[in-house]
DNA sequence: CAGAATAATGTAAACGTTTACATTATTTAT
DNA sequence: ATAAATAATGTAAACGTTTACATTATTCTG
């Protein structure tokens, strides 16, 4: 039989207020009853119901995390990141993703209204009008991970896709690369933007022109790389090196290369976005952005959980932008010993 | 203010009862009556909190989803499956993992005590007696993720293992090879151990003698096929192909060819075992067995529902082996068109 | 029309915890 | 010793829903 505050109390020969006391270490109670209560609840295993405690309390030490997908290593480092977090103050993770029968909008409003969880963890690439309309409106805290920085009373983490992208296409121009082409991600994703505005910071800084024709659209796949990559190669102007906004795209870059007969890094320079683990494994080894993807997990959880605890200000504005790292491999010719290749 | 069932009552001048049974379904209402009440309900945006529902049901409909780790895709796909049908059947998903700083009988007692959850899925590759112990007591509906068949009690779900190796051993045999080498998973790993045993039943179905010396333990790192490979190769007698028993060691048994100017398939044919996205890209394209992971999340989370449901008996005893498929690349010798590899 | 059967609704309590405020016990200060 | 202050405990209600069983309303049958 499932036991309960009240055979505590009886036990212990006290109210069960002064167990829900003793129990929850606040409000006053003598330390020779606090720890009576402790040995009959600990004799009996006993430990209060979460569920009649998030009646009372109105709160659920649960916290919902809404994925646009789940389809690859980046979001299983991301829930990773946040399950070690929540876990490590005391919360639970409920999940959920968009799926072919579920959007992101009915699952938003459902976490934010039900009473289920006590904040909300949100990705997605594109915030429509009606999902900011909800974050808005909400009145429970709320996390964003996505490049929404500095609107007035939201709390948002991504990484520094304009600094990565910057730093990368930096290092290309010291390798002495002038004609430098950019294979994007989607359009209206704004990592995939910020992306784009790194590259064209970085050629500016170095004062080399940019030239439209070697920007071509992509979309974060394999094979938007590989056939962006053709479409470059079928001008008449032809780079010298390439950064693809993802490392995807970067593969499906050297797929096309192989196929045209192109040597890497000789002929064609080429360069990632996200240090995904494949990109450890071609040859040569990709040179590409580090993203730390499980700390921005972990950070967003760490914020989130101050704002429902009232340690800061569920109203205030906040940004945090995570810092990316430069991974050499030999892709955009810098000399490196491969010991981790697959050919 | 958040609207509760009192004030649906009132507005529609009936009780709190009337209210619940007109939104739940069950219990008498005229037709009338609940038409009025689910038009005011819709007008004021409420629906029942929930906790409070938890609360008086004794139901939540949330499944707890305990994963032994979330470091590749494998867990990806899994959660992926999960949560698809999850959603299909109205419940939600609290996601648990075993970390540095957590272990998976902590998590395991907790989610069978604590009412958080309506029953759990657990995945545990070794599975401890203290583990057993707690899936034997719980009083809560419990699906495992593993090889545990046809215990008394036991509701449990995996890939076919065991006929999965059967399969690409014998495929290699109809190659014509003899000599054949495994690199095992690791030890007490049941789905390794099934490996092993469909391994050893192909080769004696054909009248192939084992050799044990064709047997190198391995750890399902791409570091241990690597040094497995290394050891079969310093061997006086060598093996024509090798099964490595999972696709990160094949891509390790890539690299030790590539270091000592084998071939593959040429001079040694590889095959391996749950066909990751990785081995879709390797030149030549891996050989190997495809699991179908979402399926075996949808397919635990269909029974599971079931059992908390009472449609089957929660106490029967219950196994399902999703059957594997083989997949064929260049890298046991057959030929194929390859577009998709790297280099 | 009256009684029986069925349909519909309401009342009260349950679920298990937390906590505001009332009450009691103990300690401190004069 | 008495009064005031502080510590400790208890009572009652709250949280928001569900549902068993009682009550009332409606329909059916003889």
């Amino acid at each position: 039989m499932k036991v309960n505050i009240n055979d505590i109390a009886r036990q212990a020969g006290v109210s069960i207020a002064t167990v829900s006391r003793a129990l929850n270490g606040h409000g006053l109670v003598k330390e020779e009853t606090r720890q009576k209560i402790l040995k009959i609840a600990h004799e009996l295993n006993y430990t209060p119901n979460p569920i009649a405690r998030g009646l009372s309390t109105q709160k659920t030490e649960t916290l919902g995390i809404i994925l646009p997908e789940l389809v690859d290593e980046f979001f299983m480092d991301l829930i990773h990141g946040i399950d070690e977090e929540a876990y490590r103050q005391g919360y639970y993770i409920l999940l959920s993703s968009s799926h072919s029968q579920r959007n992101i909008v009915e699952t938003s409003l459902e976490f934010m209204t039900s009473g289920r969880v006590d904040g909300v963890i949100l990705m997605a690439p594109k915030m429509r009008h009606e999902l900011m309309d909800l974050v808005a409106k909400s009145k429970r805290p709320i996390v964003l991970l996505n490049c929404i920085a500095n609107i007035k009373g939201i709390a948002s983490f991504n990484i520094d896709n304009l600094g990565g992208a910057f730093a990368i296409t930096q290092h290309l121009v010291d390798h002495g690369y002038k004609k430098i082409a950019l294979i994007t991600g989607p359009e209206g994703n704004c990592d995939a933007e910020e992306r784009l505005k790194g590259f064209k910071k970085a050629l500016e800084q170095n004062n080399i022109a940019l030239n439209e024709d070697f920007i071509i659209p992509g979309d974060f796949t394999i094979k938007s790389g590989y056939y962006g990559f053709n479409r470059l190669f079928t001008q008449r102007n032809k780079p010298e090196a390439v950064f693809a906004a993802n490392d995807m795209m970067a593969l499906g870059i050297y797929q096309a290369a192989k196929t045209m007969g192109l040597k890497i890094p000789e002929d064609i320079a080429v360069v990632g976005f996200d240090d995904i683990r494949l990109s450890h494994y071609i040859h040569p080894r990709l040179t590409t952005i580090h993203v730390p993807i499980q700390e921005l997990g972990s950070r967003a959880v760490r914020y989130l959980i101050k704002m429902i605890r009232q340690e800061v200000d569920p109203q205030a504005t906040y940004h945090e932008k995570l810092s990316t790292g430069l991974i050499i491999g030999g892709s955009c010719g810098c000399q490196v010993a491969q010991l981790n290749t697959i050919i």
